[in-house]
DNA sequence: AACAGCCATGAACACTGTTCAGTATACGAA
DNA sequence: TTCGTATACTGAACAGTGTTCATGGCTGTT
């Protein structure tokens, strides 16, 4: 009896161990140049281990992603629900998203930017996409305490969260991808992205 | 003497069915999807020979993307000369980007999304950085045209510049990779994006 | 006709993700 | 203790990748 829950604990020990390992190599190297054979050589088990963990190879970066997204939307949870003025919390949301993406770039590269065509990451993996609405939704929330406190110009809650996670996604997806460009200071930018964006929704005569 | 001439003729032609076929396999299939042994079977030679043409399959794609921004520059500056109220143009120059990458979507990830130390496209290759950069500052010319105009909030002609491209970026990346989000309708979207990105750096009292 | 240089070949290398027949080990029952 | 079974793991194998290079065949010049 108690084997088996030893059995099980063994099992989710070792699953724990090709997520760490996966979650190290990931972030050093990025999804694209981690092979399985790798991972099996950093927890000295053989490739075909790895299978007997997770399906494939973008299975074990959904997991990671998932966890990481998690944290995210907690995050912005937290600013949601906390009491002060909606305005200045949709602009604590929108500079919190911009440094999380930037503080798990290949993460975020994966989840929000790869196309998940490419790189076998099917659409049918809905579990990383349900992270991505959950994250999105939390900033929804937010728009619309803004809204109900008639300080936003337009109706339509989802398109003014949509145009307002354009411009977040925007200059975080640019600055992690686009290294050699000569940007201007990082967090000038990320503060004049964040305020073009909250001005350019928000109702004229403050 | 006129046999060189012709050598050289010859090897243009190979180098563009080249370019042509890649081209045709990478809109449809995307960059991953396609292998050099099968532009080789495309244009029926062997995998070798395009070795001979291009130094590799970066190289390849490099030039297509080099070719095709190319264009959103011929595009952008159009806009740039034009001699309409530079705040209209600021407007027509973000419909644009937004339309060509959307057009391009293929071309566009590569050159603007995907990192380059990923898929050995590096840094090295500063042509496409290059093109990229041309692009920005053609945005960068009818910003600078608005400010002239003093139809700007701010001084700052790269952090204007940068923001607003943040924000056309953004959308532009968000409806080529999240295909399975729920996004409202395309040019509703966009429209309010460009409108928010505008409005946010606009004068306020205009 | 013989030599030169260019050009294309396709086999080979080292890698990739993934599968699967085989093996060893640990367990529960006799 | 011994046997049989279930489970965990292996590592060779497959089909694919990007890339290289010795080989061989044409072509134009001498």
């Amino acid at each position: 009896m108690a084997v088996q829950q030893r059995r099980a604990r063994e099992r989710e020990n070792l699953r724990q161990e090709i997520l760490d390992a996966a979650r190290t190599l990931f972030l050093k190297n990025g999804f694209e140049n981690v092979s399985v054979r790798k991972i099996a050589d950093q927890i000295e088990y053989s490739p075909g281990t790895i299978y007997l963990y997770f399906r494939d190879k973008a299975d074990i970066f959904n997991t990671l992603c998932e966890e990481t997204f998690s944290k995210l939307a907690r995050r912005l949870k937290a600013i949601a629900d906390d009491s002060c003025d909606p305005i200045e919390k949709l602009r604590r949301a929108g500079r919190a998203y911009v440094d999380f993406a930037l503080h798990y770039p290949h993460h975020y590269q994966i989840t929000f930017i790869a196309g998940h065509k490419e790189k076998g990451i099917k659409p049918e993996d809905a579990r990383i996409q349900t992270a991505g609405v959950n994250c999105f939704n939390q900033m929804r929330l937010i728009v619309q305490q803004c809204r109900e406190a008639d300080q936003l110009q337009g109706e339509d809650i989802d398109e003014i969260s949509q145009a307002l996670w354009a411009a977040v996604h925007g200059v975080s997806t640019l600055l992690i991808t686009q290294c050699g460009f000569p940007f201007i200071e990082r967090s000038r930018l990320i503060e004049r992205v964040v305020d073009m964006a909250v001005e350019g929704v928000r109702k004229k005569s403050g």
